[in-house]
DNA sequence: TGAATAGTGTCTGTGAGACAATATTAT
DNA sequence: ATAATATTGTCTCACAGACACTATTCA
């Protein structure tokens, strides 16, 4: 005979009252594309971008959505990431990280879905993007999206500006060489205002190195090319 | 007929072709609890908290694990943890947030089991805890816990660290009134660091107010009794 | 040469670290 | 009076904001 307090621990933990839910990963792929400038003089443009799918199938075909899918049977959340990651991208050993879980009820009208959210930081030009589309932010906030992928891609972007604040982790998205001036616009891009370039190059100074080539055909002066120093901070 | 670019798309998204999981919400329920000082001069010994219950079944039968139990059908994630807090400390109104997902395939051996992890922050003394126990950080980090549940403490205090500097969630473990003191030695708790008294009140000085109220019977200088200004920073 | 960008120098204010000094109570 | 804690004062140093200034290239 069980006491009172032991039949309320079981109503917790009794295996056979648990419901079955479908899990997936859904990522927030976010890249760097450059789009030629309006002169010769002048940089080109940077742009953070999202990288996107077109759902075939209902629920909200037709409709834009985050790269995802269910996670196998004796698959790991991570494993997931990286298969996913691997087909969409063409890349292995990108930089990703857990973003949050979305759970509500009625997300997914088939049925209960749990999604586990992800974001990755890819450098956009190596990427082999076949089955999915490159958006600009701005376009993919404004677009309507599948399920709450919009929710999603606004949560990866407040994460990601707390993050570069105290983290490295802004390195992933940059190409291997990168001039400083473009680190800081993709820091502005990030956290939607102006820097002053003399403290930007102060508090970055000691994370980066010179790499002793400079840029090319500008239409101005060059800029010195920099790589990322060893041992950066990558947090929890 | 589909072309193969959509039959690529069909492979992700069949819903047939889903898992059944299991999803939890496991909950790092912390508050900080005090002991009497070793004479009538010294200030009391305060101490950071986790609440665990003990697990009546198997697997880990008899151990020590996170509140936590399985999500139910209809039921949200947030709505599951609001339930089991309920349940296990009296209170409604408890503020929690989102840790992490854990998701490793063998982690419990009965069934694929996807843990929701939360950190919750409550005021110890409020607390009505029929149904769990409190044990100090240090001697549940130490003890062998049911499942990752020992992870998913130290991830949680790993998070909180780093959230106590640039927000306001450590009032939530706080009493109503407290001295400038105990929420010094709350923050060295968590950081595991001292603080400079002079550089700390500095730092909180905006975001307490006086409540005119002062300690008694301390065997030394009083001290005042603050409270939280209402409007603080949450962020993310 | 000049437009456009790269990069440096420096003043100033804020805020943390360090630590000394003063204040207040119960016994 | 004294132990123990509370609270304030102040010096210094690091660093970010602001902004002026110099440097370099290509068409």
């Amino acid at each position: 005979m069980l006491i009172e307090k032991e039949k309320k621990f079981l109503e917790d933990y009794n295996p056979s009252d648990f419901a079955p839910f479908a899990v997936t990963v859904d990522i927030v792929v976010l890249g760097i594309s450059k789009s030629a400038g309006s002169s010769y003089r002048h940089l080109d443009n940077q742009s953070l971008n999202v990288l996107l799918v077109t759902r075939p199938d209902m629920p909200y075909a037709g409709r834009s959505a985050l790269p995802g899918g269910f996670v196998g049977e004796s698959e790991g959340l991570d494993d997931a990431v990286r298969r996913i990651l691997k087909k969409k991208t063409g890349l292995d050993d990108i930089y990703f990280e857990q973003l949050y879980t979305y759970g509500k009820p009625d997300r997914d009208p088939r049925m209960r879905v749990i999604s586990c959210a992800y974001i990755a930081l890819v450098d956009l030009e190596k990427t082999d993007v076949s089955y999915a589309r490159w958006f600009d932010i701005e376009t993919a906030l404004d677009m309507e999206l599948a399920f709450d992928h919009g929710d999603i891609i606004s949560d990866a972007l407040k994460r990601l500006k707390g993050k570069i604040i105290y983290t490295d982790i802004i390195f992933h998205i940059m190409p291997e060489q990168f001039t400083i001036s473009e680190l800081q616009e993709v820091y502005e891009l990030i956290l939607r205002k102006k820097l002053l370039p003399a403290a930007f190059r102060r508090t970055i100074a000691d994370k980066i190195a010179e790499t002793g080539e400079y840029t090319k055909a500008a239409g101005h002066r060059p800029s010195k090319l920099y790589r990322v120093k060893a041992g950066g901070n990558e947090c929890l």
